[in-house]
DNA sequence: GGTATATTTGTCAATACTTGACAAGTCAAT
DNA sequence: ATTGACTTGTCAAGTATTGACAAATATACC
């Protein structure tokens, strides 16, 4: 379980029954690219994903949830004190969303 | 409270009656460098994390904890779905731990 | 005012990292 | 052994980050 928005998008290009090479021009990318980005090799950039929801026919927002949980995990992946960073950083947007209101 | 590594470490500083002049060089840096770290305009190398707590006298987990939320707080700072993602996150991460044992 | 010390800010070349593009590879089905 | 789908490796080009220095600001003291 390497990348999990990788894995939910290779799911989900299967159940649509597309191939890489159906998808990949639609993103303007290489088939070697889309399989890497679902292999979590590389990342899909930010801006695709609205695309990409649209083409696999699923909410952008779920699949956004996963890259950007992604991303969460790759900064402390190896890290004994992952749990703990993570109660900080969740403190800490819980702070600033209450100013938000 | 752009970064919870920078204030504290600003704070310690400052509690050890100490300069940036003085700071810096020990961990191989000029005091510009040292306070856009503080103000957390630049990130430190987190190989520096231990010297610098040996410097101002703490706990080095304390130093890579706030460190590490800085960098997950980076991730998702300006996202809507910041909350939901850090969950997804903090799922895998348990889902990992509970495998090591 | 002027000087000294501490910190901050701006800039920019050097370095490091990521991406895009292509070639060559594996694998499965026929 | 050919075809189609996907994977892997490589590397130049494009981005981003860092290190180093100069200059600016801030504060305190005379």
């Amino acid at each position: 379980m390497n990348s999990q928005f990788g894995e939910r998008i290779r799911t989900l290009r299967e159940k649509q029954n597309l191939y890489l090479r159906q998808v990949a021009p639609l993103l303007e990318m290489d088939t070697a690219q889309l399989s890497k980005i679902e292999k979590g090799v590389r990342q899909i950039k930010k801006e695709q994903i609205p695309i990409l929801a649209d083409i696999l026919k699923t909410e952008k927002d779920e699949l956004l949830i996963l890259w950007l949980a992604d991303q969460l995990y790759d900064v402390v992946k190896d890290e004994k004190l992952a749990t703990e960073a993570m109660q900080v950083a969740e403190k800490k947007i819980n702070l600033i969303n209450r100013k938000k209101k």
